[in-house]
RNA sequence: GCCCAAGUGGUGGAAUGGUAGACGCGUCGGAUUCAAAAUCCGAUUCCUUAACGGGAGUGUGGGUUCAAGUCCCACCUUGGGCACCA
């Protein structure tokens, strides 16, 4: 008997594979294709955990496609732009290109031991400028049909170190670095215009129907369509009307003010009044996230500018307020404090009215602390409605109030988006340069095709803040495409969402001379199975929507390709507890799993001091409780890692890595080999014996396969414990066990792919366990004769009753009421009704 | 602040509205062993009972239903996202 070595296998195998080619991908029409995609990963040079459990997932799918006869292409790649390599690039010098490409190779390295079913040959980083330079001449196609355009934008402006900070380089309103007061600044910048999409994207999520629905509802409340009113408020001194849109216009009566966003034309029209000068100084401090806009302390500045009510002629005063955005609606708004909580901590603050325009049915006290916000569908009491509405729900007002304000000709009901065009520009080196130039003569002249890609400069340096491509020497200046005099190059890069927009197009052909390849775009797309982080929820997979569009336009993408991913599945984190004592000066002391030894529900240092254990803690660097994959690899193999991180929990939640747990795993594993290799083929057993495991091993079949097909790994992966026990303990014959540890190798191939190819080999499976057909399991094994019914006497459990599974409903209730327990519990008192569900359960009310 | 999830034994978790706790870990007991490791067998929600049983129980409080972990309402806690992290 040998023992299970997962070194030795696992190297063994992943030579046999390669050596066949079995992963390499071909377009083949004869077979039906199948897409599998994880999301690829950034090159941080480390691989983690999470890495291992999504890529796993991945290969799950992707080998199970493979034994069902698909022509499977499971591709990997690296979004390899972004700042992090600047940020290396500056704490320890060197260049971000080679830092990249480093820690691609470390990547590989990290990745290949995992026995991942994919073709490599498809590799590719989207900093290779053979990548980056069909990404410009996308751009340019995209500029040519009208779906890039350039506008002002504000960003997060650091005023000591002069240059734009991302969000995540701002914290606490202060720069990261020079720790100087962060503030929004103007700057103009490269648009790609996904709102003229935002009503198709919308509607088309209701194709979607193998995504996440969070998913979708995310997305769909993200594009945030509204309708609501567009009307006029006229200056009593006669200036031009101001514009506003409300979703809200039956509550025009409760309006107590005008405001406008401090980058409103109005207010820019009163810059270099010192006062207001002050103000806008001070709203547009801090940095440009929503959360930032939204929880920072309502201010507001008295314009003087006085509106007319539309309906009642009232004066109303125009405020300047720092949490009204340009960008959404028209940039002004009217004020119902009432039923606005923000209107009305506003209002308080500066004194305004507050002026109630509905109760709740059974309550008519006048709102003060607190804005009465009743859901749209829910009835109010209306007071003194200009529709003349009594009571009504929200909603209906809203309708009335639109209607009535068309009819009067005073207003017109739009309907409005909150989705924003998708900004691109960033002033940052590590990244797509967009190719274009900036003539005097010309203006904004788009590179010639012939010229790409415009490729990075090596020579750059980043000794100082910006962006080190607006302070090169040469690789600006540049001769002006259009009329060839002395012009300047665009310093500015693409925002990284570009780069991973589009690349699971670019893998169907990642050598193509052109972006994509018809042929190969047409065999391949769409990505059957995708698969990622929910935090990619949103933004990447609605910018990678409207991209496949915006590639169908430009011929890029075939028309059924508009909607790239037809199955997504949003996988959770691996977690893992975090180890904690108190240093000598109070501040805390992360400790390393390795250094922490645990004794029954506590945790000790090697010195016996007690350790807090936090359970369930996003893994990072500087709380210690990284696990390394290499090392679990290196103690226990892949298949251990790979079988662990899939058994424990649903895939879609989070998974606690725990050092007990993968030693649990191990010992599984060892126990299949162990069970493998000491089968007696010759071994005597019962016919009944034989058919019995028979029946087991099919319903094993179904379980897996369902299991696998539905992703529910970690469900699958119990049935496996369930048949391994069950091939342990069976009675049946040699042969007919070794069919069914044969079956189990199958089972687990795709999540134990080494372990399974071994024990495939070594009860003589024909050829690669890997290449043989899926099983199929038997309808008719499946059945049961008898089936057991619990009985419930008012819904709690008394007995239960065997019988035949196709039994009368009748005779089943005769069974249940003679049932002892329940007999018991009805103590002579006839039950009020008898409630059979077939195959299921029988339920008495007594 | 806004949007979206998730909360079940000591622990990770299972459960088309139909026996709550499958399967794994841990713990306890047993076998094997000179002894141990490894392995194998069994028990394991809590309270109560000698036992048969009985009662309670899926974050909290309500509701719908013959039947609720599952559906509805409100709340609490934790996690994800909020447009320049990827």
């Amino acid at each position: 008997m040998s023992r299970y070595s997962a070194a030795e296998i696992e190297a063994r195998w992943q030579e046999a594979w390669d050596k066949a080619e079995v992963f390499k991908a071909e377009r083949d029409p004869s077979r039906p294709k199948y897409y599998v995609l994880e999301m690829f990963p950034y090159p941080s040079g480390k691989l983690h955990m999470g890495h291992v459990r999504n890529y796993t997932m991945g290969d799950v799918i992707a080998r199970y496609k493979l034994s069902t006869g698909h022509n499977v292409l499971h591709p990997m790649g690296f979004d390899a732009f972004g700042m992090p390599a600047e940020n290396a690039a500056m704490a320890i010098g060197g260049h971000p290109k080679t830092w990249t490409y480093d820690n691609i190779d470390q990547m590989v390295e990290q990745m290949k031991p995992l026995g991942l079913s994919l073709d490599w040959s498809r590799m590719f980083a989207t900093c290779d400028p053979e990548y980056y330079g069909q990404q410009q001449s996308l751009f340019l196609d995209f500029l040519q049909e009208g779906l890039v355009y350039r506008k002002n934008a504000v960003v997060n402006w650091d005023p000591v170190d002069m240059t734009v900070l991302a969000n995540e380089q701002v914290e606490g309103g202060r720069g990261w670095r020079s720790g100087a007061l962060v503030e929004r600044k103007e700057l103009t910048q490269w648009f790609f215009k996904i709102s003229d999409m935002a009503d198709e994207l919308l509607e088309a999520l209701d194709g979607l129907d193998n995504w996440p629905a969070k998913v979708k509802l995310m997305q769909a409340n993200w594009i945030g369509k509204s309708r609501g009113l567009q009307f006029a408020f006229e200056r009593v001194d006669g200036g031009e009307a101001i514009s506003v849109y409300t979703t809200r216009p039956d509550t025009l009566n409760g309006a107590s003010f005008v405001g406008i966003s401090p980058d409103h034309p109005i207010a820019k029209a009163m810059e270099g009044d010192a006062a207001v000068d002050a103000f806008l100084a001070e709203a547009r401090a801090g940095g440009t996230t929503e959360e930032a806009i939204e929880t920072a302390e309502k201010l507001g500045f008295d314009t003087g500018i006085k509106v007319k009510h539309p309906l009642t002629g009232e004066e109303l005063p125009v405020w300047i307020a720092n949490f009204i955005l340009m960008d959404y609606g028209t940039g002004a708004i009217f004020a119902c404090p009432a039923h606005d909580q923000r209107d009305l901590d506003f209002c308080r603050k500066y004194d305004l009215p507050v002026i109630d325009t509905f109760f709740a049915l059974d309550n008519d006290t006048p709102v003060s602390k607190e804005a009465f916000v009743p859901a749209k569908t829910e009835k109010v009491r209306w007071v003194d409605h200009f529709a003349g509405l009594d009571v009504a729900t929200g909603e209906e007002a809203i309708n009335i109030t639109i209607d009535k304000a068309e009819a009067e000709g005073w207003g017109e009901g739009v309907t409005k988006f909150r989705l924003r065009d998708w900004g691109l520009s960033r002033q940052r080196y590590w990244g797509c340069p967009i190719p274009v130039v900036h003539c005097d003569a010309c203006g904004v002249v788009p590179e010639k095709k012939e010229n790409l890609p415009v490729e990075l400069p090596d020579d750059v340096s980043f000794d100082q803040p910006g962006n080190p491509l607006d302070r090169h020497p040469t690789w600006r200046d540049c001769a002006c495409p259009a009329c060839g005099k002395p012009a300047k190059r665009e310093t500015d890069t693409m925002d990284t969402f570009v780069d991973s927009s589009w690349y699971f197009a670019r893998f169907t052909a990642p050598r193509a001379k052109t972006p994509t390849e018809a042929a190969d775009a047409e065999y391949w797309m769409n990505v059957d199975q995708y698969i990622g982080g929910v935090e990619h929820a949103i933004l990447h997979l609605l910018y990678a929507r409207f991209f496949a569009r915006a590639m169908n336009i430009c011929g890029h993408l075939p028309e059924s390709a508009k909607e790239p991913f037809d199955a997504l599945f949003t996988q959770g984190m691996v977690t893992h507890a975090i180890f904690k004592t108190e240093g000598a000066d109070g501040r805390p002391v992360y400790h390393y799993p390795e250094e922490v030894e645990l004794k029954g529900d506590k945790a000790v240092l090697s010195d016996g001091r007690e350790v807090e254990v936090i359970p369930s803690a996003k893994m990072s660097k500087s709380k210690n409780n990284v696990v390394n994959p290499l090392h679990i690899i290196e103690a226990f193999g892949a298949d251990t890692a790979r079988w662990f991180v899939l058994s424990d929990s649903p895939p879609e939640r989070d998974v606690e890595w725990t050092a007990a747990g993968a030693e649990a795993s191990h010992k599984h594993l060892s126990r299949v080999y162990r069970i493998a290799s000491e089968l007696d083929a010759d071994a005597k057993g019962s016919p009944e014996a034989d058919e019995q495991l028979l029946r087991e091993t099919h319903k094993a079949v179904h379980d897996v396969t369902m299991g696998v097909e539905s992703f529910g790994f970690n469900a699958a992966i119990a049935k496996l414990y369930g048949f391994t026990n069950t091939v342990a303990k069976s009675k049946a014959s040699g042969a007919a066990k070794r069919e069914a540890a044969k079956t189990l190798a199958q089972l687990m191939s795709p999540m134990t792919p080494h372990l399974a190819e071994a024990v495939w080999e070594m009860l003589g499976g024909e050829g690669l366990c890997t290449l043989a057909p899926w099983p199929v399991a038997d309808a008719a094994m499946l059945v049961e004769d008898n089936v057991t019914l619990p009985v419930q006497v008012n819904g709690k459990r008394r007995g239960e009753i065997t019988v035949p599974k196709d039994m009368d409903k009748a005779e089943v209730e005769k069974l249940a009421l003679a049932e002892e327990g329940v007999m018991r519990a009805l103590d002579g008192n006839a039950p009020k009704k008898v409630i059979v569900v077939p195959g299921r359960i029988v339920n008495v009310v007594a």
